[in-house]
DNA sequence: TCAATCTGATTGACGTGTCAATTATGCCCG
DNA sequence: CGGGCATAATTGACACGTCAATCAGATTGA
């Protein structure tokens, strides 16, 4: 009895339907965000930890667990917004092995100039286009997909 | 009275939870399917349009269209599978600007091993997850985002 | 003290995606 | 015919992500 049929063409086209529609989504409010802003998702996400750290500067490694990231991505994307003068690395004074990440001026800029038109667009694409009822029932799918993750019908070796 | 209040918080945390939860699915699967068959999503969706295209072979555009990518998209998933000995390109008959794809053993015999874990794993991960229910409304809301998309609210110049 | 080890962070290799430019061929019309 | 334009596909430059390897500075324990 736990081999259950294959899904349905119906199941099938739902779960493509769900699956693109938030890559859709996402890459909406993506292009909107870099034309008001110039900032890409990532950066956005790494300002808004900034910003909201006391002082615009972060441990490294604290940035990566707030945002959720691996520390080499965090290293990487680092690297790109460095060039582009968004944020500016300093050594650690209490950890010699530790960087600290600091908010710089064009970075405050591009945070303060994307956030109020980003958060009217997240608004408009996504709140705006559901029913309060379609709104909860997004949240409660989102809960059973993440619990069916943790706990896998039949585990497979995977994490 | 276009001008509404931006997000409450809880209407973020729902729009971060149904992006990210997507995304986790998505990852879990590719790395189920990596497992299974050494191949990526990408890989799989090529090969399912060759393997339903009759003689395994089709011109490179219309493969771009029936899997909705980018030619150069195309052109450059295709050059790496090549070296994996997936598929191969030939020149096009009818029209010498063109290049066929051809389904190269390897990649027949890479796919058919992929199927039928892949969609047992949609099953587990995705259908089972849900109730009918809650199947239903991933329907419905995808369906309403795609609409949102396709008539904004307010129009910013954005396709 | 100092060697073994742990930890913070970076780096390099590579897969993946976009955009713009390029190449080569087909095609149409004066 | 032949110049101009459309089309097929590739290419190059770059952003982004993961993984494994590396490097330097902390730590700790005989």
């Amino acid at each position: 009895m736990s081999t259950r049929r294959f899904p349905t063409r119906d199941e099938l086209r739902i779960w493509r339907d769900y699956l693109e529609t938030g890559d859709l989504v996402r890459a909406s409010l993506a292009a909107r965000l870099q034309r008001s802003s110039g900032l890409s998702p990532g950066d956005y996400a790494v300002l808004l930890a900034l910003s909201e750290a006391p002082g615009g500067r972060m441990r490294s490694s604290t940035l990566a667990e707030t945002i959720g990231w691996e520390r080499s991505r965090v290293s990487h994307h680092l690297g790109r917004m460095e060039k582009r003068d968004l944020i500016r690395r300093e050594n650690c004074t209490t950890d010699n092995r530790g960087a600290e990440v600091v908010l710089a001026p064009a970075g405050q800029a591009a945070f303060q100039e994307a956030t109020r038109p980003h958060l009217r667009d997240i608004r408009e694409i996504f709140v705006d286009a559901l029913t309060p009822e379609q709104l909860a029932a997004a949240g409660e799918i989102a809960a059973a997909l993440r619990a069916q993750l943790a706990h896998p019908t039949a585990p497979r070796g995977l994490a």
